[in-house]
DNA sequence: GCTCATGGTTTCACTATATGAAACTTCGTT
DNA sequence: AACGAAGTTTCATATAGTGAAACCATGAGC
């Protein structure tokens, strides 16, 4: 049913994943797509500003920003909790992340960033695997046990550093820990050198379940360090719960 | 060409400007078309989570989060800018709004709320009219001479207060005072008792034209502030020019 | 607890509408 | 100037979206 939007979705999304990159044949040839077709849809694309097209190279448009900018998560959640993680941020001066659980994916919705934060591994609007994120497995361990298995049993582990949790007994064995710890830590287990640490967080009225966490190189992410930060992503988890509770 | 994907952008713009208002009945009403093309079209877009359904009524879904993340302005733009005006906000202590022009219109890209900020007037991803807002006319300032005729003469005055501008020459004779003293002011012009101050940004390598504001209550914006302000504005306009000019 | 009304959902015949092969244009390269 | 590669337009065709009508679910009123 209403195949013609599903293509026109399926041309929006791979220019999404790489913006500036293709022509009109490169689509044609990449979705195995009539040409004509292709064309007509990127010209009303286009026209809706929903694609921009430079030097016949496309890219997402402005439209998107649009209306992005007025989905309920952005306009309520993420907004009212912005200032509180800002504050989070400058109390400890580490780059701090919102996340939410989406499609069995982790899906980043805000970042502050510390002035003294290198690396940028993650860009808001990015989707990463939930056992290898320390965002992910905090989410996780709040889920109804059953959603949890069912989304467990469907994870593809693909290691990305050496310490990767790379199967799922492993996994839920971490997860019991969270729940009893009330955090999660990522310990370069997606990115050499990287360390987060993460806080589950579930707003009912909001139907949300999603996590926020504190990142930096591991050089700096030692030990004592790490609970000193523990206790202070406790903290604002109930200054933003506490605000967002009706 | 393409009616398909235009029809169901329409429903997207409608829901736009009303989350969670309509139902299936509302929609085809409203816009006039059969029932069952507007229930599949909404199925449709609710399966790839561009629209999300609660209660039978419909609201902007996640996907247009994600990809409204990605566009080059939100990335490039206005992340880069956004540490800055941060700084401005800090430094007096107002709310910031960040804006480009588009559709001959004002679009709201950025915003930082100072803690004693009251009301809440705009939001990202917003429209307004050019000739009432500060930001409108620094950024119709900056437009090439005929481009900016052009947008005047199309332009519908319409007063939201006793103060607002509401014919073209008054319009063009402030454009050309904000030419010379490079920030324009509105003084209570679309809001009472609000007072914004911008400066425009014209960023040629991002083939940007746009501008950005302090905004506040006006009895906190008297001339002398506003003098003091406009200062403060220009410094941090050459900082973000600076950091964008590759 | 039955009836009615309202709004959401499904069916199915129809034709309007999107499709795609081929022709044509544009532009940049040799 | 000729060629090739990429974008654009044409037009006949049939697929795929359309819409009237029937159907179902739910909730209000009696």
């Amino acid at each position: 049913m209403s195949n013609t939007i599903k293509k026109a979705f399926e041309i929006v999304q791979l220019i999404e994943k790489n913006q500036g990159k293709y022509t009109l044949t490169d689509i044609v040839k990449i979705l195995g797509i009539n040409k004509t077709t292709a064309f007509r849809n990127l010209k009303t694309l286009e026209e809706l500003n929903i694609l921009e097209k430079i030097n016949n190279l496309y890219y997402l448009g402005i439209s998107l920003f649009e209306m992005g900018s007025k989905v309920y998560i952005k306009q309520i959640v993420i907004e009212k909790i912005h200032p509180i993680l800002r504050e989070l941020s400058e109390d400890v001066n580490e780059t701090v992340n919102l996340a939410k659980i989406h499609n069995g994916m982790v899906l980043y919705l805000d970042k502050i960033e510390s002035k003294r934060s290198l690396q940028i591994q993650s860009s808001i609007g990015d989707t990463l695997p939930l056992y290898c994120t320390s965002l992910g497995k905090s989410i996780l361990s709040i889920l109804p046990e059953d959603e949890m298995r069912e989304i467990i049993k469907n994870i593809n582990f693909e290691r990305t550093t050496n310490k990767t949790i790379s199967n799922p007994k492993k996994l839920i064995e971490q997860i019991n820990e969270i729940k009893l710890k009330g955090y999660s830590i990522d310990d370069e287990e997606f990115e050499e050198g990287l360390v987060c640490i993460s806080v589950p967080l579930y707003l009912k009225h909001h139907n949300f379940y999603g996590s926020f966490s504190l990142s930096g190189p591991s050089i700096r992410f030692d030990q004592a360090t790490l609970l000193e930060l523990s206790k202070k992503l406790k903290k604002y988890k109930n200054i933003i719960i506490e605000k967002l509770k009706h």
